[in-house]
DNA sequence: CAAATAGTGTCTTTGAGACAATATATC
DNA sequence: GATATATTGTCTCAAAGACACTATTTG
């Protein structure tokens, strides 16, 4: 069954489509947890209830969907990110009441705690909440719960892999300071010794000769990504 | 910076959206190697070269996006799908001459040999293609090479990890029927003794009694996944 | 019994977990 | 030296790879 019109450049454009969101979901270890950024929602739907930070795509200015994460984190955090990996893409009917068919493309990154952010256009406030607090905060807006859950999946096998994302851990680190950073994003403990062996082993790691730290104890050796 | 309208139904609906696709990658084991579903291209853009099947998102009829990419198995390969899995988004300005943005949802799905699919809606010819061979096949429509091989490498972690979909295999199989079909997915050889101790381990299989099969030699135990 | 494939035994290697010992700072 | 943490040594265990052996069918 053919169109009537023969016309290539036409067709697809006569689809109604849907409403497409970015939304970050921005992960940093701070006080010893894995924390998630959140923003205040001011208007409806879900109105003064806390969701990820996101923003529409805009086809005008996005020259990538990576790009558009990279707007929105301009836009809403006054930040540029650097290792964005994409997530997942939800949409469907019904998801959102200012639009009748809304789809969302989830961007994450593990970034360092020091990230300097501030509430950009048409956010109010932000803030970081520990993931493992989400389910008794109340509730997240739409499923971003859900969503936040598997971006914590994701960054958590690649800290399993010893995928560490640059930028995320300081530009010097010791091994001890890296194996509490991983635990803390794992949430469970891990073997020192293995921990060590694994590092070594994956060759990741440039150690800084001479360079030391420490406290009232035998100083670590500090060392950087290679 | 407020807009000038308060109200919260406007806005987003604003901005124009980009053209949103779903393309599929069904893989299968034929003739002992890992095959894609590829679909001839009748018309333009990339006329007479070979692409992914694929449609544009109705949100009149698709109540999700994997809804959505279950149409277009119905209506491009006559077919429903089990096991569809979302690999990627992918999208960008000037992807696709039929609109100015343009974006695809990626599916895969693992599907059997048997698999009966015909041309449906707009499609001309289906063939079965063994990635192997999809480098010197010429090119393929737009960015689908690098579509289909992150649908591979996803297929072959989780063949990695014994995470069969069901229906990719008959419903009845022996071990050494399991670890062929494996090894083509993965493109290399397994060892016999690992694979079995791994299979049985993973307590996944379930021996049917007395069920046997064979040649000139000894018969194997028939299992079926449990 | 010859041939061919199915299934098992077992030795070795590798990597992880557990626990203990040693090293090096500050106070 | 006491204390505290960093680093290394090493024993054990679990899983994977390699290889040889046994088992069971057909012709």
């Amino acid at each position: 069954m053919k169109l009537h019109t023969p016309s290539p450049a036409r067709g697809p454009q006569h689809y109604p489509m849907p409403l497409v969101r970015v939304d970050l979901v921005l992960l940093t270890v701070k006080e010893g947890r894995l924390q998630v950024m959140l923003s205040h929602r001011e208007k409806a739907p879900f109105e003064s209830l806390w969701g990820l930070p996101g923003g529409v795509l805009r086809i005008d200015q996005d020259i990538s969907l990576e790009a558009a994460a990279q707007r929105v984190a301009r836009e809403r955090l006054v930040r540029e990110l650097s290792n964005l990996k994409q997530v997942v893409t939800m949409g469907g009917a019904n998801r959102d009441p200012r639009a009748p068919w809304a789809m969302t493309v989830v961007y994450g990154s593990l970034v360092s705690p020091d990230l300097e952010v501030m509430p950009g256009k048409r956010v109010q406030a932000l803030r970081w909440q520990a993931v493992d607090d989400l389910a008794m905060t109340g509730l997240l807006a739409f499923d971003h719960a859900t969503l936040i859950q598997m971006a914590v999946e994701r960054i958590r096998q690649d800290v399993r892999d010893l995928h560490y994302p640059r930028g995320a851990m300081p530009e010097q680190f010791t091994l001890p300071e890296l194996q509490t950073y991983s635990e803390a994003i794992l949430g469970s403990p891990l073997d020192k010794v293995t921990f060590r062996r694994r590092i070594v082993a994956a060759h990741l790691l440039e150690a800084l000769p001479g360079a030391l730290r420490g406290g009232a104890h035998r100083p670590a050796q500090v060392y950087k990504f290679s």
